[in-house]
DNA sequence: GTCTATACGAGGATAGAC
DNA sequence: GTCTATCCTCGTATAGAC
């Protein structure tokens, strides 16, 4: 599984030939099924945007959807590392709302000013077969339940609004992160400004 | 154009036979593609779950697409539909922020707790091929500019915090209430009570 | 490892009977 | 109007040469 290790570094030492064609192949993928979605992306894109034939993927992945459930898989597993390295910067007893705050902006901007992989992986979680996004909502348990966590922590430390549905207001933030996929262009946008408004919205409110 | 007229009635008086089956092959369409998504929905299933063969189909829509947008259309106008008629019991000069906190609600509940057709449309505007897409962007263009406009009057009226970019406050609050559909499941849900808890946090923010 | 060529299945779409 | 039968296109996947 070294494959699924160094993801993240684009370190090319030790790496074989093979290994640099399946990462590229990767991230060609990354980048045709965020700009056109799981149906519309034809192995033909994938395999000239990585500048090879549609037949010499099947020597790197065994399918189609094998090829579709590692981008998502990875594209989820930088968000969460970012968030994570973000939090961990914080220090363990760091106040509860400062490491919200600060997980609310490190989700945006991974999602927003990051790779290909992690707007794919979002955008296409609703559309994927039941076996791959059972995998994948599998793998997203453990990220959910850090955003919980983090609520619970806050709310036991009498800084949330009493009564709140704690899942209800995960959701609401996750989502209104996640939807930022759908309008986001990369010409018309700030990212910083977005994730500061944003977090403002999710824990002051949007009056005055 | 009176098909898309009394798309909301459900009276049968003066509905030729085509019209009605047409209304159950759009009823079946919402469903199917709700539940399997603008990939995973063939029209075999579309056709069954109507009661009729696949090529039958043909005779009421000139296309798999042709169908996709009006279920969509339909979709969206019926979310459209229920948050004016909501803000309209508000009367014309009711207070911004109540107008706000309704729309929410009622933006929720349309989106959750009615026809299959509005879920669908949420869940498949990121999957339709661009020309679709285009024409569904221009038509949810107004109910955008309803959101806008709220925003501006409550912000005008000195209730808003100062420094938002509004665009991404409506975004926000927007991809919030879409995104439910993506995790709402009608088994575990309440969404009077979702639909309280996001109003709350949206507006005056999850710390107490 | 990557190519070319091709097999194969699936599903959208059409034709014609009824 | 709806059926059955069939065509046709497209894209995944495989085989074998290089």
């Amino acid at each position: 599984m070294d494959k699924t290790d160094g993801v993240l570094v684009d370190d090319e030492r030790g790496q074989t030939k093979a290994e640099l064609t399946r990462r590229r192949i990767l991230d060609a993928a990354a980048k045709v099924f965020r700009a056109r979605g799981f149906v519309g992306a034809r192995l033909t894109d994938i395999a000239t945007e990585a500048g090879l034939q549609a037949g010499s993927l099947y020597y790197h992945f065994a399918s189609r959807e094998a090829l579709v459930e590692e981008v998502m898989s990875t594209g989820h597993r930088r968000t969460e590392a970012e968030v994570r390295e973000r939090l961990a910067t914080l220090g363990p007893d760091a106040d509860p709302i400062d490491r919200l705050c600060t997980a609310i902006r490190a989700h945006l901007l991974a999602v927003l000013a990051s790779t290909d992989a992690t707007s794919a992986s979002i955008k296409m979680i609703g559309q994927v077969p039941p076996d791959i996004r059972e995998r994948l909502l599998d793998q997203q348990r453990a990220y959910g339940n850090l955003w919980r966590d983090m609520l619970i922590d806050a709310r036991d430390a009498g800084r949330l609004k009493d009564g709140l549905d704690l899942s209800i207001v995960r959701m609401t933030i996750i989502g209104a992160l996640n939807w930022s996929v759908e309008w986001y262009h990369m010409e018309k946008g700030y990212p910083e400004k977005i994730a500061n408004d944003m977090a403002t919205v999710m824990l002051q409110g949007l009056l005055r």
